[in-house]
Formats: C-alpha cells, structure tokens, sequence
DNA sequence: TAGATTGTTAATCGATTAACAATC
DNA sequence: TAGATTGTTAATCGATTAACAATC
C-alpha cells in the first residue's frame, strides 16, 4: 500500500465520483454526530447502496488514507470531504424568482447550517416584491445585479419561469455570479467559465415515473 | 435505414437516456407551444447542451422515427415520449413533510399541470397538522398508509427530516406505495420493487461549489 | 439532382466491478 | 499470528462520439 494516491496529483475529480463525494459527506457527517469514530468501505457502502469497491475507487481521489484492519477516520475523513467539495467555506447566494419553490430554498434552514447564506430574494412581481419571507423581504429583480456585484455573490439560485430563466442567468453572468443552480426547465446557454448544475424536480419524478411503468 | 431499431425490441432504455428523455420532452413541449413543427437532431443538441449523434442514438431508444432531411416531427415526438415516461397518466401523489420544501412542491402548480394530482399533504407536528396550504389541509402521517392503500396512491415524496425518512418510506412501502422520490439526504433501504429517485438539492450545491473551486 | 439529415455501426472514452498483494 | 480491510491494477461494462451509407 503506497503512500501516495495516482502519483500524487489529485488533480480532476470524474463527474461522476464529484456526485457520489457529497453523499460520502452526509452520511459521514451523520456518523460523526452519532459518535461514530471509524467506518469501513462496506459501512460506506451499505449505507449508501454501493459497493465497497466504488468506495475505496472514489477515495482514491481523494487526499486521504484509510487504515487497513479499521477502515476510514470519520472526522478526518470530513475535513477532506468538507474541504474538497467547498464545504468549509462560506457562499455567499441569492434566489431569484419568489414562488413557492424559490421562497422555500430562501427559507431552507439547512443551507445556513452547511454554510450557504442566502443574501436576498428576488422577483419581478409588483404584487410580491416588499413582502417579507422570513428574514427576507422579496426584491425587485431589477436591483439583483448591484447587489451581486456589490456584495460579492458566489452562487444564484435559478427558480423564476421557463421564459426568464435565461435573461435572469445572463444578468447574473454579467453581475460577477461564479456558479448557478438552475432550477428552470430550460437549457441555460452561459459562456464556459460559469458553472452550471441543473435541478429538475419534473425531471426526477418523470425518471421515477418511467421506473415505475418498467418496474424494478 | 431500416424501418425497425434495435431489432424492435425497444426493451430497457439506459438510465443515462432516460434522464435525458425526460429533457427532450421539455423542450420539445416549448417548440410545440411556440407552433414550431419540425425540429432536427442538432436542433435538439443545441438547445440542451448536448451532440447531434447522442441525440440520434437515444432516439433510438423510443419507437419513432425522423425523416431525412426534415428531422423529427413534434407531435409525434411529444407523444411518444409521453408514453414511455408515463407523462400521458396520472399519477396519484401524497407528500410527506410539511415544512418548507414539502409544502412549495405540493403547491407547485407545475405537477397538476403535467398529470401529477397531489392528493394529500402529511406531518406529524401537531402545531402543522390541520393547517390549510392552499387547497390542501395538513393531515396526520399517522393517517397516511390507510389513505395510500385506500386511494391507490402510486407515489410518495419524502420530505421530513433525514432520521425519519427511512420509517416514513416503510410506512408507504407497506401501504403499496410503487415509487418514492427521496429530498431526505439519508440512503433509504427498500424492496426491489420499489422504485426509487433521489433528489437532493444540498448534493446538487456542492456538486456545483466543487465545480467553482476547480473552475471550468 | 444536390444537399441535408437520418439510423446504425464501430471506435473511443469513462465508470464500475473483481481480484489480490500489502499491511496493520 | 490470523484475519480484516486497505489501495491499486486489470477486466468488464456502459455511455458517448465519430463516421458514413441510406434516403427524402
């Protein structure tokens, strides 16, 4: 067992494995709540339904160790999970689009905990803006690019119609925005240095819905 | 170019092509809305993000055929695409989880729309149970099972706190649930036969923040 | 006809699994 | 020590891309 892991670069992280990273870290973070100590390949794997194999594969992107006989170090092993993913660091987001979906991701409390600090709301209703969401009060989208800028703003959350999905993200690409997570059914067209990750709730219950039909 | 693919089989769709089915069905919704006919593979391509040939081979896949020179059909391609997702039915829904989450997707209007009928909002806080959300009262989890056996509830969304989703699940299990969609960040362990999708958005956000520390 | 676009095959690329020496 | 579990290699499996004859 050598001490250094694909020659030591650590360099890209298959899209796949980045996927499976952040699941290793909440269940390992549950672990570590629990007072769990050490977890082995097939723990992780269990508990995820995978199998041991992927485990110690993807770890090996990884710059951290196991320990043969024990397994994986659960604190240590979040820390790197933690630092790898962006976990530890603070991110700085703002939603744009306050209907029920938007508004309920503003009010998401697990975002503060995990260090995601949603820093307004957006929309461009004349009926919704000044409402208060909680801490919030709804904004108009119109006053979303100063504040990026401004502020700083890392990541926007994309949760406005299909048809002002794109013009939204294109004021967010020119305001300074790193990432965006798009929530919107439509493709966003974005220039290669923004990151974009899609989330489709219609998508995954028509996946559901197709697994359904075909069984298994 | 013969008239029958994959020897007219057309069993098991590839998970990879089925989540993609599910946005080709989107898109080609919006190009039948705008009164648009035709469309072609790199027509596709382009408004997901996606190469001309991967198009074509996941076509393969569903029982439809393009014309040379034209391309694809779109309400042809509408409706088979329907079929095979199961997005020509409807579907029976019950959510768990009254909290922030659960309560905006079982507002979403988007779900009615597309053949989703939300049948009943479920939690166990007796400050949240009785409560109207819309047109929906918040009902007791306990009462669950009984309603999803009685009504032949085909799908289940769970949206409660990660150290009740596995029970909440074998509740719906036992009560003949066929698919669950699963917000909670915990793996949950199931029968064969029921189908299962996980949707995560806290994985989604470190999917993307990992993205933005690695740039591209 | 000429040109555009299909369906299919084969080649490439990436992801998962199996197997096992190293080791604590 | 004996046994459990690691990290790594190689084999398998699946997904994507390239290329092109068929064709409208």
């Amino acid at each position: 067992m050598k001490r250094v892991k694909n020659s030591g670069a650590l360099l890209r992280v298959p899209p796949a494995v980045v996927k499976r990273l952040a699941k290793y870290l909440t269940i390992v973070l549950e672990f570590h709540a629990d007072g769990v100590d050490w977890v082995s390949s097939s723990g992780l794997a269990k508990g995820l339904g995978l199998t041991s194999s992927t485990v110690r594969q993807d770890l090996t992107y990884i710059d951290f160790y196991g320990v043969s006989k024990k397994g994986y170090e659960i604190s240590g092993l979040c820390r790197v999970l933690q630092s790898i993913l962006g976990a530890d660091a603070k991110w700085k987001v703002v939603v744009a689009g306050a209907g029920n979906i938007g508004s309920a991701l503003a009010l998401h409390q697990e975002f503060a905990r995990k260090g995601f600090v949603i820093m307004g709301l957006y929309d461009s209703s004349k009926r919704k803006i000044g409402k208060k969401m909680g801490r919030l009060v709804i904004q108009d989208i119109a006053d979303m690019p100063d504040f990026i800028s401004k502020e700083g703003v890392d990541v926007g959350i994309i949760a406005v119609p299909s048809a002002a999905a794109q013009h939204v993200a294109d004021m967010m690409v020119f305001a300074g925005i790193k990432g965006i997570l798009n929530l919107a059914v439509t493709h966003l067209a974005l220039p290669q240095d923004i990151s974009v990750v899609d989330f489709r709730v219609m998508s995954s219950l028509l996946e559901l819905t197709h697994l359904i039909k075909t069984r298994s």
